[in-house]
DNA sequence: CTGAAAGCGCTTACAG
DNA sequence: CTGAAAGCGCTTACAG
């Protein structure tokens, strides 16, 4: 069975010839190996060029072996799972690297996740919260030389590699916006205090309602957990309210609490966004399933992750110049789930 | 940099030297590209046993090439992508073949995603609905040589590879399941007709209904498509009606229905379930993340995405004596959605 | 039915 | 800094 590819593709070895140099000499330019004169280098990345040349991860991976990368991940039901491992898996192929999923929910304990992991040999694991603000797994991670990598955390550790959001000023300009619309009085529904996350959106919400020179009422602050559940409860006792006495918008640490605010609006009778605005965080599948459609802040996932794999692949490799904290831009998504006051 | 494998690994070569033939034997075995004496057969396989062998898929790849998977999908918002893409990208990276992503919504036309995959070349393609009762899509990719698996689709082509339910038999248990629980009057709120799973799940309730010997009234079939808009709409003028007119249980074709209906009740003070049952199909996310949470149909996605991963993947093989078609089991899930009348 | 040889495309020592 | 040789583990022709 042959390979089925349009483009044959060139090889290591088409290149050195073109270049009039030796396959060793492309590889070391390659993978940024070993020092190569000027000349050369120059020579070699035009052919490479020219000869639209892509390396054989296959071939690589026959000699070298695979490298393995880890990802534990707390919630299989979670609404964005999907944009996580699609930008994964997409990393994971374009680099020839195996990604070994581990769900934390499988284990006792969450160190157990990530001991399995490290048996099975992986070089380099993404830590999604909370786990990544677990100084005991970065101990064990790098007690077994493996690369811990913190995933969305709202407080990364500064000596090892993190792709995360500015979770405060994704908070503080939802906040702004919610402000320009007109609202003053805005209520909060924090997230699980244990996701570092949900700790610097609530900063970012207060930092901004001060700046606006605006008062938050201890009575306008709720406790969610971050799930539907927690939404639905925050709801009934926002609503349980005077009309006259209500926030006329509030903003949830995440998207599932939002759309459960919407739903018992729905059902209370209270419009959406007209006496009610409602903003959420994340904007995972669920935001733009409920109606309205939830005004958000949408964080990269997708990107996210592509570069969490790259960052974990590229450690491994000799050309590991990689800047280990990305900051991914968030982006403030207005849908249907807020209005001017 | 060494591959960190615990596990060394017996290669091809240990396992002749064991079972005292040559490696191309060995291969002979492990791939069942031709015949090979039993008493051979007999001392290799026994010989893998005792070695573990395993063989190594980057090596396999370095000669043959990779084999390319595509996979098209509608909804990249998808509340069921998660799922897919762990069982999707599991099976393919135990059998070393890539996996290309092809979003629907990339494209003007459905076909143009298909063109794409095939121009990418692939060999196999997973096709979803609606597209996979799609007559052209399938003479497309057969014109190409690729093979065309259905995905889900609830009138699957015999001539071509298939996974899915019994979305009928599926529909059929949820209705008996609530005909046990006393509920006599019964809604059903449809799905896009243009998925074909949505008939085959209206014909299900339907034949368990006459089964009953239970009516259905015209004014308790309500047309929705998929989604939760079109599940707040019925449940609107489901809810308009006088409480003792209202069937005392609705079954939606699907959970983002299903979760729809949950919410307006919940803001009308309709109590789930005590005044009425509601129930979904799929149980995607959504099922587990809306409170009460959803008692629905599960449709085991992940399994299924590895189930079609490996049918295309063997299908390539010479042992391609796969069976074509795979019905996985669908499974009612009992919870908090649904009661006794 | 079985095997010795050559090669997939790349990289790792080893020389210069 | 550069290259010729050998090998990663497997499979494809080619012989017998």
């Amino acid at each position: 069975m042959k390979q089925n590819n349009s483009k044959q593709g060139a090889t290591i070895h088409d290149v050195a010839e073109y270049a009039g140099v030796s396959a060793m000499t492309v590889s070391r330019v390659v993978n940024k190996s070993a020092s190569v004169s000027e000349k050369m280098r120059k020579k070699i990345e035009n052919a490479i060029e020219e000869l639209n040349y892509v390396p054989n991860l296959a071939a690589r991976a026959a000699r070298t072996g695979v490298n393995k990368i880890g990802i534990i991940f707390s919630n299989p039901k979670s609404h964005n799972l999907g944009d996580f491992l699609m930008g994964a898996f997409t990393a994971g192929s374009k680099l020839g690297c195996e990604l070994l999923i581990e769900p934390l929910p499988a284990h006792p304990e969450p160190l157990d996740a990530l001991k399995t992991l490290i048996n099975k040999g992986v070089s380099g694991v993404i830590l999604p919260p909370p786990i990544c603000d677990s100084l005991e797994a970065h101990q064990l991670a790098r007690k077994h030389s493996v690369t811990a990598l913190s995933f969305a955390s709202g407080n990364p550790k500064l000596h090892s590699p993190a792709v995360l959001i500015d979770d405060f000023s994704g908070a503080s300009a939802m906040t702004h916006y919610l402000i320009g619309l007109g609202h003053k009085k805005i209520a909060f529904v924090k997230g699980d205090p244990s996701h570092s996350p949900a700790i610097s959106r609530f900063e970012g919400f207060m930092v901004a309602m001060a700046e606006a020179g605006l008062d938050v009422d201890d009575d306008c602050i709720y406790q969610g957990d971050f799930t539907y559940k927690s939404g639905l409860e925050v709801a009934q006792k926002l609503f349980a309210k005077d009309k006259f006495q209500r926030p006329t918008a509030i903003f949830a640490t995440n998207d599932e609490m939002a759309a459960a605010i919407i739903a018992v609006a729905h059902g209370m009778d209270v419009k959406v966004p007209e006496e009610i605005s409602v903003a959420g965080f994340d904007d995972t599948a669920i935001a733009s399933t409920v109606w309205p459609q939830l005004t958000t802040v949408h964080q990269p996932l997708r990107q996210m992750a592509e570069k969490a794999v790259e960052i974990l692949d590229a450690s491994l490799r000799k050309n590991a110049q990689e800047q280990k904290h990305f900051v991914a831009p968030f982006k403030l998504v207005e849908r249907e789930s807020t209005g001017h006051c």
